[in-house]
DNA sequence: ATGAAAGCGCTAACAG
DNA sequence: CTGTTAGCGCTTTCAT
């Protein structure tokens, strides 16, 4: 059998306490005896059983990450960060994927809260008002990732999306191009739905006509869309709503006879690895995936500890936007 | 405060016992009796905690994922089909990276053992027998996949590396090329040792030369490697370790001023997403990563709910051979 | 078929 | 500073 605490306890010649209390670094402890119940940790292997912690002590030592699917290459990046971030900080990391099903993430939520999770990373599709009352009911704290809500109760991390797709837009109108069309993500995402809000934005702001397709966050989309646009007109630029979209909308304009930037010039939006694998290589809004999960981690874990009473904090971290080949041109802030 | 089982208990009139049969399934429980407790749960929207029923049961419901690098777009999938299978079998997952870091990788498995995990899908770099020994004493269940070992008492998943690799070499001798250079992964990992070895058998059993150059499992090893070989020589097919490291190739081959397939050929391994996204598309081995993770899945819960005593079972599933652009000619099967 | 009681491994007052 | 005593929420004998 695994040695427990009290093992240890009789092993030093002490009470449970004090091993507790040795091996949650309390203060008060001789320390001739803590070198002691060290000493018997050590001879014995002993180690805390994390769920008898939690269970007393109704904390708890695990953080839940949610998203849509690891699948998407923006994803592992964000996990990573999560992850790297979590155990730094003595977290274990629960994760699952909703493939932007809201039932499936409510089911997940629930699963989480009852395996006592810490605190919940979410990147989540659609988030009504009713939605933030449920959370909010479950007592326990949430930080959002790249789906914001305005005025929500929680922390968020997040690019500024609106800002970073008006510029992308802005950039290829600069460079001369006037039919621009936008090949946006599901409407019930709400990044995708501010990315498609920048755009129309932009171009009406410039005396343009939108031209927006909307389909998943897919390369098959991507390809789908950007295939029965070139069977009907032929745009002189995209602005798709992610990389993995742009990528397939590459191709189908490759597979039309056409070229990029000659023909067409390509934007995208995340920088995944591949944007700079392509060829041409992708032109694209780089997004710091890495670093907003380790934001939203510390967001999470300050929460965690005790900082109930402060407002909600909406962290905006910059967004750079990268020319490469898919699109023509100088640079114009060069 | 969120009731427990005896709040449900006192509001059915009946036994913290008999609730717990209730919501164990167990028959012997009275038809009405049943009811009246159901009823009182959905009254009280209770949900047993999973952490007290691991402590007091000492079995677990969660399950832990150790990979090197969700990063790589190859594990992602496989994370995803042992996602997906463990919440099917109402699992929930844990998981980490290790960077393919002993180190690390020992600590992650402590820390999960430390959550109580009910067992653990590793996918481990070198695995001795020593190491082997450490994770008997463990006693919990583990899966492994990809990295195999001859002989080890645990349940494994994998394709069959070696004749994988010999099949994709073999492929490239009969399409009549003799300086075939291989770009293998890290040797400490054993699927890259695998088909380096199978490479060498290859090339050997043809009167061939093998030219072998090791770097780690990334695009810019690929990249890296491929120019310093050009550097010196000019090989007529690159046979890489993984997908990554071929499309580096390609890249530092494109950039050389040389043409993928004209002059030198490129097959890869995994067939990741991008293999069939890049230009040319990339001629790889396709690893059914999905499924390699709900099989898995699938093992280790078979051996948590008691298999101890049946041997080792090490599945292979097969892989397929995808000829695409990056290689010229008839598939010599047609 | 149901209930009473002990206990999983740990923490957290409360004494002293 | 250290030990004693209750639990945390649930499962699991053992009676009945």
């Amino acid at each position: 059998m695994k040695p427990t605490i009290l093992d240890v306890a009789k092993h030093a010649g002490v009470s449970k306490a004090t091993v507790s209390r040795v091996i949650n670094n309390n203060p008060k402890v001789n320390n001739e005896i803590r070198e002691r119940v060290y000493a018997a940790i050590e001879e014995l292997g002993y180690h805390p059983s994390a769920i008898a912690r939690s269970l007393a002590s109704s904390t708890s030592s695990t953080l839940g990450l949610i998203l849509p699917d690891i699948t998407n290459p923006y994803f592992p990046v964000l996990a990573r960060g999560i992850e790297d971030a979590a155990h730094r900080l003595g977290y274990t990391l629960f994760i699952s994927n909703t493939d932007n099903d809201p039932k499936i993430e409510q089911e997940y939520i629930q699963k989480m809260v009852h395996q006592q999770v810490g605190g919940i990373i979410l990147i989540s599709s659609i988030l009504g008002e009713d939605k933030v009352n449920e959370l909010q009911e479950l007592q326990i704290p949430f930080v959002l990732c790249d789906r914001l809500i305005q005025g929500s109760p929680f922390d968020t991390v997040s690019i500024d999306n609106y800002k970073a797709s008006y510029e992308a837009v802005t950039r290829l109108i600069e460079q001369g191009h006037t039919r621009i069309c936008h090949l946006a993500g599901p409407s019930l995402v709400q990044s995708a739905e501010m990315r498609k809000q920048a755009y129309s934005d932009a171009m009406h702001e410039h005396g343009l006509e939108s031209f927006v397709r909307i389909g998943s966050f897919t390369y098959e989309a991507g390809y789908q869309l950007m295939d029965s646009i070139l069977a009907e007109t032929k745009p002189s630029a995209v602005f798709a709503a992610n990389d993995l979209i742009a990528l397939g909308a590459m191709n189908a304009i490759h597979n039309r006879g056409l070229n990029v930037p000659g023909d067409i010039a390509v934007v995208g939006c995340d920088d995944i690895l591949f944007a700079q694998m392509s060829n041409p290589t992708l032109s694209t809004i780089s997004v710091p995936a890495y670093q907003i999960g380790v934001t939203a981690v510390e967001l999470l874990v300050e929460r965690m500890r005790g900082v109930k009473t402060s407002e909600a904090r909406n962290v905006v971290v910059e967004h750079k936007f990268i020319q490469r080949e898919s699109m023509n041109g100088e640079d114009p802030r060069t």
